[in-house]
DNA sequence: CTTTCATTTCGACATGTGGCGAAGTATAAC
DNA sequence: GTTATACTTCGCCACATGTCGAAATGAAAG
């Protein structure tokens, strides 16, 4: 029970799920995520952590950048088609498709160029 | 979007999950939801009002008892298909275990006693 | 029609959560 | 090694949420 209610505490946040659909289309540097989110740094760290103690999404580190990615062994027997279930829900949301754009552009980018965006611009 | 979080955020309590998970086996009257969560009948209350928000659940007054069930048509597309994988994964852990067998004894004893212990006996 | 009873609403409180900026960390670049 | 970079952790704050008891509601019993 512990594990399942972690799992629907992690979805139950509208960033968070944003993020997991980011994801769905690949690996994303945390400084994208942090464009498509237009959230603090910190903000989108916490969350990304929230996201991997419930063993929804997975990291790699490659030199200074992190990589998060959706799992591939979800914690709960039924998260992947939870997932998938909302996944097909959401991608009919404005929010969503205009997320899907903006990644678009985001992903297009070099990422170097993106972080200095990021970290000198104050929010 | 807002839909999808509403369900998803009415689905992130383990004592909704609960009472959800109760009403798997058909409609309930408010007092055997008190008598098997063991809140206060006003938490009670708010839970399910979350719930009907998010159109997860129906309810029925019939004279002075309140009934509650699993909705027939829910909100968003997914939500019945949600709902039926967290109820399998709930069906293994302790606490719903423990939560059936609870709730048997509670649905065999006569409602209007039920109540007169609720409501005299302090919690 | 007053009282009783089942439930809901209200008001208050403690705890949880999401947000930020500042400081810390670890790696790369110089 | 020193500096810059890309996060993460920490400390704080505002607001949301879960809980309760008291008061309100509305139907039934007397």
């Amino acid at each position: 029970m512990r594990e399942i209610m972690e799992v629907l505490k992690a979805l139950a946040d509208e960033n968070r799920l944003r993020t997991l659909f980011a994801l769905k289309g690949g690996e994303l540097c945390v400084c994208q995520l942090i464009a498509l989110l237009e959230l603090a740094p910190s903000t989108v760290s916490k969350h990304l952590t929230i996201l991997r103690a419930a063993r929804l999404v997975e990291s790699r580190k490659d030199g200074r950048w992190m990589y998060y990615r959706l799992s591939k062994e979800f914690r709960t027997p039924s998260a992947g088609k939870l997932l998938a279930l909302l996944f097909k829900d959401m991608a009919k949301t404005r929010r969503m498709v205009e997320d899907r754009n903006r990644l678009k552009r985001i992903c297009g980018e070099d990422m170097a160029i993106l972080c200095r965006r990021l970290f000198c611009k104050p929010r």
